[in-house]
DNA sequence: CATCTGCTGAAGGTTTTTTTCATCTCGAGC
DNA sequence: GCTCGAGATGAAAAAAACCTTCAGCAGATG
């Protein structure tokens, strides 16, 4: 009687992940070979899902070895995992047909309000199904580890993922952890000084390539800093400096301004973090959380209905009580 | 070395057809260890769509022998084809939808990242899919007017509402349009004259009840000024106030500390409204944002290379990333 | 009770995938 | 222009996954 218990994660929602449009994406950030093996597979995925690697690399002129590494590249341990993606995904574009390839077509100048509304919603949905499964639990734990052990966390991004970088302070004030945002270089450069070694930067960067973010996170790095980088660029100068990579999986569509999908991916993944490391010290969150909470109730004055203050006070259900 | 020319006819026609329900039609009539094998399948698809031949031999209690001979019997070639069928019928089950009885439960003190990281994205996924059902089309397409007429439009956010109206900003400026967030009622309140009759106010809240922002809405509303609400309560101080109402719909669970899901939610929204509105005026909005663009880019471009070559330091940890 | 049929897992052979390593390319610095 | 080094590439060895063969065993049948 073999129990397995292995808690083997990744379960349920293992369905979606818009691996062509990520790999669309990435075109540009790929090698001679690469660009080969991407081609190849864009052009006919279908075919592809059924071949092995063997037949992938003589079809796209390249190497078995190539073949591997470019699994690895877009986030597979090997070949196998990768040609199960591809499969998933064919299998569900012969389902419902154009669903996903009309994210690619983006939004038009005829569409209807509800039209709109329809397609960014399946856009930004999507982008948060596809970058939670494909998050790296690995770096996943080692950010949350990195977040523990520091005594204050940097938080950088521009623009829009200043944004983010200053939601992420407020919540890890929240919890009674230290934490700065910083939305210009010169500011963050200006307090380099505040972190030291065993302290943790996060910056927050979508193509990975805005030239202050990689700067700051240099500097940073230098001092013995933990970097950590939130994007959704495979390869970018930003991946090299940093220590922890932690991708998101957001297509844009036309019409869209900035990076909002993106954003959308990015508060998500910063939200887990938050959660997973306030489930590491529950009393503790718990109490921070209570005092904050309090602090905020007394100027909200009047109607105080909020159900938030009434579920924080219960612990969270423990699940199963032996093992 | 007999080739097996196997019917090929089978694996094409397996890509539509329903593996699991032919497997459960079929239970009569397997053998003991064919049954052990089924059952496991049929009580984890989505694990079992994970596991090498080994391991589900391990699994099931059998050999490895008896897996193969299974897959055969089901009508494939072998184990990898079947498992690929099984992939794609996992991938496309997990398509139609979300379990929603997942979110009730709620995060656990013993819930692993990767079940964290799951769930939350459910939820968020969840909330932006029951935002854009229930948006009233109406209500949304009014907002989209009185944007479009309003010289200046004011937003007001606090806390994390107050990122979404900055955001709002960001995203208005870029399209040329003239935007004010506002993040607290002080400075709201002094800035009063700008917003006239024919303007608009945006206001954000996930609740409803904070005072201040009520205050707000209804010294805009004595003005002239349209006011229009984004919230997730359906009744409450603010939504009596509001010409116009957005609702969002976002459930939080316990273990959250603010109002992610709905941030999220409200960022869909409003990213709808914008494109809607960058809609209206398609080349208009083409200029601004090439403008803005060209801007940006202009100052990231020049450093990609000098980075690349600092690569030598260390790698993000990928994939494997151990210990 | 002997025999037959057909399921079963272990062992060994085959294919596929991964890793390692030597070679090659391209650009930077002198 | 030359040298040097970082990274990219494919060949081949090593590892893993998979399939086939074969002997053992249980239950049915004469």
């Amino acid at each position: 009687m073999v129990k397995k218990v292995a808690v083997l994660a990744q379960s349920a929602s293992a369905a979606t992940s818009d691996l062509l449009g990520h790999i669309r994406n990435s075109l540009s950030a790929f090698h001679a070979t690469e660009l080969a093996i991407a081609n190849c597979i864009l052009q006919d995925p279908v075919q592809v899902s059924r071949m092995n690697i063997s037949k992938l690399a003589d079809h796209s002129d390249t190497s078995v070895a190539s073949v591997v590494r470019f699994s690895k590249t877009v986030g597979y341990k090997g070949f196998p995992e990768f040609r199960m993606a591809l499969v998933g995904e064919v299998s569900r574009m012969g389902q419902v047909g154009i669903d996903i390839s009309e994210l690619d077509s983006g939004i038009t100048v005829e569409d209807s309000p509800a039209e709109i509304i329809r397609k960014i919603a399946a856009a930004d949905a999507l982008a948060i199904q596809a970058t939670a499964q494909r998050l790296d639990v690995a770096s996943f734990s080692a950010t949350v580890d990195a977040w523990e052990k520091a005594k204050t966390i940097g938080l950088f991004g521009v623009a829009s993922g200043g944004f983010v970088a200053m939601d992420l302070q407020l919540k890890l004030n929240r919890q009674g952890k230290n934490a700065i945002a910083w939305r210009d270089s010169h500011n963050a450069l200006t307090s380099l000084s505040l972190l030291g070694p065993g302290d943790a930067l996060v910056a927050i960067s979508h193509s990975g390539t805005t030239v202050d973010t990689v700067d700051v996170m240099q500097e940073f790095k230098n001092r013995g800093v933990t970097v950590i980088l939130i994007t959704n660029a495979l390869r970018s100068p930003a991946t090299a400096v940093a220590d922890i990579v932690l991708f998101t999986s957001a297509r844009e569509t036309t019409f869209r301004s900035g990076a909002t999908a993106s954003r959308i991916a990015q508060l998500t993944v910063v939200d887990c973090l938050c959660v997973a490391l306030a489930q590491r010290n529950w009393s503790g969150t718990r109490a921070a959380l209570d005092e904050s909470r309090a602090a905020v109730g007394s100027r909200s004055g009047r109607k105080m209905v909020e159900s938030n203050s009434r579920k924080s006070d219960q612990k969270p259900t423990r699940s199963r009580g032996g093992k």
